[in-house]
DNA sequence: CCCAAGACCTGGCGGC
DNA sequence: TGCCGCCAGGTCTTGG
């Protein structure tokens, strides 16, 4: 579920329902996430009164004034704000539990999500440290790309899926912006040229910020934290269509993989 | 540093 | 129905 716009619409939905509200107490149901919940979240956190919701990459940042708690929703990681008496299910491995009787409940079925007690100064944590620039920033651009990309050989695609060169692009809008900048993904990184990096970076920009403006991709049962599904998924062009003809030219669109990921392209638009 | 492959998990689906 | 293999939105770790 969950690339930048699926975080960014879960930050949005979240977000005015726990601002500025106490967590009154924490219930861990299942530790064992990615890494397991350390004591220290338990032990810090309430009571304390939560500033705001914050987006780093694909991480959440829910700035506290004893420290930041982070949250990454792996692949298939959700956040709802419930009623706590609300049963829980098999999958819901976390509640904070606000003054104001609602609770954030992390919903995670495979558990490749984290939650982890980061402190005072987030961004110098090891995991947030050394992420490339958000896709939105000024410094993320075609000529970036372009200067970051000489002399490597791996495949385009896999090059802006690594958080170290741009934050937030995940298989399915680095599919997406691929196909509208024309671009091949298994193309090797350092033979694009600068005026084709332009263009994806543009892509990679516009992909994102129309998914964001449309709530998301819905796959699966994803609905952002105000529990709306999102409407992006009519707009893709060939993430899940392999076979289908692109809606460009025809051709049926192909698929192969990379960095073992479906990677779908037309081979008659994107070279 | 760069890159590929493996690892971590559960659930849904198609095929037999 | 049941079992089996494969697939799924991520990313850290390991090893060459």
């Amino acid at each position: 579920m969950p690339e930048l716009p699926e975080v960014e619409t879960t930050r949005r939905g979240i977000a005015p329902h726990i601002e500025g509200q106490r967590v009154s107490r924490i219930l861990v149901r299942q530790p064992r996430l990615r890494w397991p919940i350390p004591e220290t979240v338990l032990e810090r956190l309430p009571p304390a009164q939560l500033h705001r919701v914050r987006r780093r990459a694909k991480y959440l940042l829910l700035e506290f004034e004893t420290g930041h708690l982070l949250m990454h929703l792996g692949m298939s990681g959700s956040l709802h704000i419930v009623d706590p008496q609300h049963d829980a299910g098999k999958h819901d491995h976390l509640d904070l539990v606000f003054d104001n009787g609602q609770a954030l409940r992390l919903t995670d079925p495979r558990r490749f999500g984290a939650v982890l007690w980061l402190g005072a100064d987030p961004l110098e944590h090891p995991l947030l440290a050394r992420l490339g620039p958000e896709p939105f920033s000024n410094e993320f651009a075609g000529s970036y790309l372009y200067r970051l990309s000489r002399g490597r050989k791996l495949p385009v695609k896999q090059f802006i899926m690594n958080q170290h060169i741009v934050t937030g692009v995940g298989n399915i809008y680095a599919s997406e912006a691929l196909f509208h900048s024309g671009i091949r993904p298994t193309r090797p990184a350092g033979k694009i040229s600068a005026v084709r990096y332009q263009h994806l970076a543009d892509a990679i920009k516009e992909v994102l910020a129309q998914a964001i403006a449309q709530g998301g991709t819905t796959l699966r049962d994803f609905v952002g934290g105000d529990g709306k599904p999102g409407y992006f998924q009519q707009q893709l062009h060939v993430y899940g269509r392999t076979g289908l003809p692109c809606s460009r030219c025809g051709h049926p669109l192909q698929e192969t993989r990379l960095g073992n990921r479906s990677s779908v392209y037309c081979s008659h638009c994107q070279r």
